[in-house]
DNA sequence: GTCTATATTTGGATAGAC
DNA sequence: GTCTATCCAAATATAGAC
């Protein structure tokens, strides 16, 4: 018997502008770089004085805290899209794809997430929370993809988190390393399942 | 009939001086961050005071820079140490390993020489010089084991990349990525090797 | 909630005495 | 070459009026 939740406007107006700061947090950095985020600046693109921010963020790393959270929960919902068919190989392209499109779509929101740039800066329990239910989605689909040897599912996190860093390194906005995301991911399971079937047939 | 270059006692003098503090600014960059290199507090580690740099360094810029060409020239040196024995296999794993440990061994000077992260800077065409010897050398390298094709190289430079990545973002000092550079490389010749021979025998 | 005013710190860089 | 003194700009953050 739960009727409509009392709808509270002036939160809702508060959240509103929240987001929008948050927005021009992302636009700043992308522009300026991760670690150039200025209050001042940020304030004039959303049209307040810098002291007003406080109104909504207790400080620089609270915001930068919000950005990750945003991050992590973007970085989620499409881990959750990817579809699982059951064929290992389309299953794990697909996974990769993803992964890789979503570090070379947005180089500054993969630095603030996966790397540590920020001096000073590190995410709160409950953003880093988000974060950790993620990466735990991505260890169930490769389970579920039979990968489990830790030192093999280690050559697959690098094989993908090279071809982002060196999307983003070397050809910003590009899809050179993007288009051999497939290719890549048959050369590890050709090798992944070699070395499996290797160790069946020894026992 | 070269007699012994004259020596300049001064001129000596002055270049050590300029390698002490170089030497200092690593320290710093590699304790605060790369980003984080500040004048008052380099001079304050060789016992100056901060105006004082400018006898040796024009700007913040040309620190960095000094830095940036110190950090190739140990890259140029690293890989011309690098034997070739005709083995393809040994030969191209013992350039990874070379790469991945020289990017490991020292996570801020990979992100001055392969990443774009302090904004506003970019090495001198001398600096910048050195570096592309240094990429020359490898390509010569590759060549030589008979590896041309671009998109396969892409594909290498990202599983090499992509260790380094992984072993600096996950566990700087440690060797859980380092110790899967052999492994790679096997993993990847057999990829390039199985594609090569297809494309032949299909002619 | 937003502003002005300001505190405080820190940064790179320059002038000029010694 | 090194120093002191200083400039100037920019940063985060706070106090208090409205």
């Amino acid at each position: 018997m739960l009727g409509t939740p009392k709808r509270d406007r002036r939160a809702e107006r508060r959240e509103a502008t929240r987001a929008e700061i948050l927005a021009a947090a992302w636009d700043q950095v992308r522009a300026e770089g991760l670690t150039s985020l200025s209050l001042r600046d940020l304030a004039s693109r959303v049209g307040m004085q810098a002291p007003s921010l406080y109104s909504y963020f207790d400080s620089k790393h609270a915001i930068y805290d919000a950005m990750f959270a945003q991050g992590a929960q973007e970085f989620l919902e499409a881990e959750r899209a990817v579809p699982v068919t059951g064929d290992v190989l389309r299953d794990l392209q697909a996974g990769a794809r993803m992964f890789v499109g979503f570090c070379s779509d947005d180089p500054v929101r993969y630095q603030l997430l996966f790397q540590r740039l920020i001096p000073g800066f590190e995410p709160s329990p409950e953003s880093y929370g988000i974060a950790v239910d993620a990466l735990q989605v991505v260890r169930d689909r490769l389970a579920g993809a039979g990968l489990t040897d830790p030192r093999h599912l280690d050559l697959l996190t690098a094989v993908t988190a090279g071809l982002a860093n060196q999307q983003i390194s070397n050809e910003p906005g590009g899809d050179r390393w993007v288009s051999l995301v497939d290719e890549a991911i048959e050369m590890y399971l050709e090798h992944v399942d070699k070395r499996t079937k290797q160790k069946g047939t020894r026992k």
